[in-house]
DNA sequence: CGACTGCTTGATGTTGCTCAACGTGCGTGG
DNA sequence: CCACGCACGTTGAGCAACATCAAGCAGTCG
């Protein structure tokens, strides 16, 4: 499954590389390429188990990941990664492990950096340290947000988030076709499956979004944002 | 309330300083002396507001701090900050927003440092970047232990998890003197005043630990760590 | 002494999980 | 092509976990 630059020539002319590379010179990105695997995964494929070393930057290219937490009998989903995005992991300038499994969601491909490759140009470029910082400060913010979410809001006001989460900041379209499953809906919001679908039902019931298999538009925006916003 | 350099005289003396300075010169630790301020705090005071900017970056020279988000009629507390740790927010490199706050649990001193100084250090010195992500990261690992205790284990898992972590991280002895009160303790572990009340009685009870007024035992360890493991 | 704050306890109501049953679509092998 | 198994989705009933409410108690400060 591992091929050594099968399709990508070089990181330079890559036109879908993460936005923290804008701050890398062509050498410097050269070093990157020299270093990465290009790797495919089908969906329903782990990526990486949590507690296992972590020698890779992981960039997504195509496809979807949900990264998650396997905690006490059951998951939680911290989040989707959709290109081009990367996958940090903060063991990485920790004990080198890998604090949460990652596994595609959608048929993927992604590229392997050397995290050691990484680390040194974060030490030599501080455009590139201040951007990586900035990522990682954004990413702990978020997760503010989603404890808040889980840990303070009903069943309905999680949903809720959970749908702006997936047509804001994944799909970023209205209708639109969700490519996980419910128990993942279920992982994202902190409940079980069963529940997740009585409310999902709920909303259909009092013309908040129309559910049809997989497709999903959001009828009444505003009421959502009610719903998030009163808990 | 704010004077400057009121006791401390130069942060090179200092050694009460965060271990991440331990990697800045004697010019480099002379720059933030110039710019910080120390500010006294009494217990109960706010020393930041979640929203407000962010100008300084804060560290705790004596005494305890909260740091607690306000959610929806209630808070959660993210963790304790005592000597000599700092507070880093995540906003500093976002939208210079706290997005968090912090306040005084213990009577206090703390060191302000003018954030643009600290950014400035941070791009001129490799390795104080490196420690700086690294304890970016620790705090992260950590809030993924939170979440996990917070949405997935019940409520004697989550009691175990906070006297642990006061125990251990907090006071660093066995028998320890709470400083903080139950709504506190409520607030660290997500769950009503009431119930937290109530789970302290039942390990009383079961004979997991004392509780003398604020005089807290634990004398079974090894059961209270099958508790948290539990779930 | 009285008001206030934090702590404690029991009674009651709600939320959300579990379990069990059933439906549905899809792929596989006969 | 059909039969079957399997994974995912859906629904309802019952129950455990937890919050809320209400009342009472102890310490403390003016």
């Amino acid at each position: 499954m591992v091929n050594k630059n099968t399709f990508a020539s070089n990181c330079v002319d890559c036109n879908c590389k993460s936005s923290i590379f804008k701050h890398l010179s062509h050498p410097e990105l050269d070093i990157i390429s020299n270093s990465k695997f290009q790797v495919v995964y089908k969906a329903g494929e782990i990526i990486f188990k949590q507690g296992t070393p972590s020698p890779y930057f992981v960039c997504i290219t195509s496809g979807l990941v949900k990264i998650y937490i396997e905690g006490y009998g059951k998951n939680l989903i911290l989040g989707l990664v959709k290109p081009v995005d990367y996958i940090f992991g903060p063991g990485i300038y920790v004990d080198n492990r890998h604090h949460y499994s990652a596994a595609a969601v959608e048929d993927c491909t992604a590229c392997l950096i050397d995290v050691n490759v990484f680390k040194r140009l974060i030490r030599e470029n501080p455009d590139f340290a201040d951007e990586f910082i900035k990522r990682v400060s954004l990413q702990a913010i978020f997760n503010f947000e989603q404890v808040i979410s889980l840990t303070q809001k009903q069943m309905p006001g999680r949903i809720a988030d959970v749908l702006f989460y997936l047509s804001e900041k994944i799909y970023c379209q209205n209708p639109f076709e969700l490519s996980i499953t419910r128990q993942d809906l279920a992982d994202l919001s902190g409940m079980s499956k069963e529940s997740a679908i009585r409310i999902l039902k709920e909303f259909k019931e009092e013309g908040v979004l129309t559910l049809h298999g997989n497709h999903l538009e959001i009828l009444n925006i505003k009421q959502l944002r009610h719903i998030s916003e009163k808990g």
